[in-house]
DNA sequence: TTTATTTTCTAAACACCGTTTAGTAAATTT
DNA sequence: AAATTTACTAAACGGTGTTTAGAAAATAAA
C-alpha cells in the first residue's frame, strides 16, 4: 500500500517541521515566549493542528529534549578528543559546562524543567539522556584505577551533579549571592571545576 | 500620628497575610497550582487587591523566598551541632540535603525558579540568601586548614554546588538515566555527598 | 466519473492565568 | 454634615494550553 506509506512519512515530516521550528524558536527568543500558538503561527497552521501530531505540550518539549541531545553529544565528540581517559573527563566536564553557558534555555529543557520529564514520569528511565550518560561512564570507568574512587559510578555522578549545580546555579542568578561581577563569578566556576578535577585524580 | 501608625501597621499585616497564605499553598498544594488568584481565594479577598500590596507576581515570589530562607535558617541551626568545623561541615552539606528533600518547593522557590530572582535582576546581590551563605563561608573558614583548598571561596562553591546539583537533579527526575530503583537513588545520592566530603579532607 | 467515505485541518470556544482599569464603599479629615 | 482620601473589587484585557464541532480536501467505492 503506497499510499499508506506515503501518509506515514508525510506524518513524520510534520512532526518534525513542529519540532524544528520548536526549537529554533528556543534558541532565538527562548522557552518563555515559546508558545504553542507561536509555534503555529512559524509553520504556518493553526495550534489545534499540533495536537494531531502530539498529545500535549509536554509530549512535544520531550522531543525536543531529545534533539537538544543530539546537539550535546555533537558537541561532546567535537570538544573531547584527548585519548587518555582522564584528560578527556577534564574535556568533557568544560564541554558540558561550555553548553550549558552557549545555550542556556536547551540547558534548560534538558536538566532543569520539569515539564519534559512528564513524558517518562511513569518510568525508571529517559532514554533521551542515555547516550550521553553512558558516554561519561564510559570514560570515567577507563580511568578509575587514576582516581580516588572504587566505585565509578558514584564518581561519575560527582562529575555531573557538580557540574551541573555550577551551570544550574550560574543560569539561574544564584552565585548573585557572592556579590562579584558576572566575569569575575565565570572565573570561579572554572576554577571550581578546575579544583575538583585535581581533587578526584589520586 | 496614631491613625497613620495603624494604617502602616494593617498594611503590613495584610501583607504578612498575603504570604503567608502564599507559602502555605507552597507546601500543601505546590507552585503550579499557587496562583495570585488562589492565594486571594485563601485569604477571602479579590486578586486586585493583592496588587495593593505587591506590584506583581515575582515580587510576593521573593518575598515568598525570602521565609523559606528562614525556614532554612532554623533548619540549619537545629542540625548543625557539633563544635568541630569539619564536621560541621558535613552537618551542614547533610542539612541542605535534607532541607531539599523535605521540601522539594521551597526549595524550587529558593534555588531553582526564575521567577522570585526577578527582584534582584539589576543588582549583583542577593539579600535573601546572605545569611546562609555566609553560614557556608564561615565554616569553611574555620577548616580551611584541614581541606585540600587554599581559596575558601573555592572550597565553599564546589560543596553547594555539588549539594545543589545532587538535590536539584534529583527533584526534577534526572537521576531516573541510572535506571535504578528511586531508593537506589537515594543511597547513590547520599554516597556521592559521602565520597566528595572525604576527597575535601586534606 | 460520480458518489461515498475517510482523513486533515481550523474557527471558535473553554477554562485557566497575571494584570489593569474604572468605579463603589468605607474611613478619615475638614 | 460635607468633602476628601483610602481600601477594595467587578469586570475586562490579552495571554496561555487544550477540546470540540464542523468544513475542506484526499482517497476509495460505485
Amino acid at each position: 500500500m503506497g499510499i499508506t506509506d506515503r501518509k506515514e512519512r508525510e506524518k513524520q515530516e510534520m512532526r518534525k517541521l513542529i519540532i524544528d521550528a520548536a526549537m529554533e524558536m528556543f534558541i532565538e527568543v527562548g522557552y518563555d515566549k515559546t508558545s504553542i500558538r507561536s509555534i503555529a503561527d512559524k509553520i504556518e497552521y493553526s495550534p489545534a493542528t499540533i495536537y494531531l501530531y502530539y498529545k500535549d505540550k509536554d509530549e512535544l518539549l520531550y522531543e525536543v529534549q531529545g534533539e537538544a541531545f543530539d546537539r550535546l553529544h555533537k558537541h561532546f565528540l567535537k570538544e573531547v578528543t584527548a585519548a587518555d581517559p582522564l584528560e578527556r573527563l577534564e574535556q568533557l566536564l568544560a564541554a558540558y559546562m561550555t553548553f550549558g553557558l552557549k545555550h542556556p534555555d536547551l540547558y534548560d529543557l534538558m536538566f532543569i524543567l520539569r515539564s519534559p520529564m512528564k513524558a517518562v514520569e511513569e518510568e525508571e528511565a529517559w532514554p533521551n539522556c542515555d547516550k550521553e550518560y553512558n558516554f561519561l561512564i564510559d570514560i570515567v570507568k577507563g580511568c578509575i584505577d587514576k582516581l580516588r574512587f572504587t566505585d565509578p559510578m558514584i564518581a561519575a555522578t560527582t562529575i555531573w551533579s557538580l557540574g551541573h549545580g555550577i551551570i544550574s546555579l550560574y543560569i539561574r542568578g544564584r552565585y548573585k549571592v557572592s556579590k562579584l561581577p558576572d566575569e569575575q563569578i565565570k572565573e570561579m566556576m572554572w576554577q571550581t571545576a578546575k579544583a575538583h578535577i585535581e581533587l578526584i585524580k589520586r
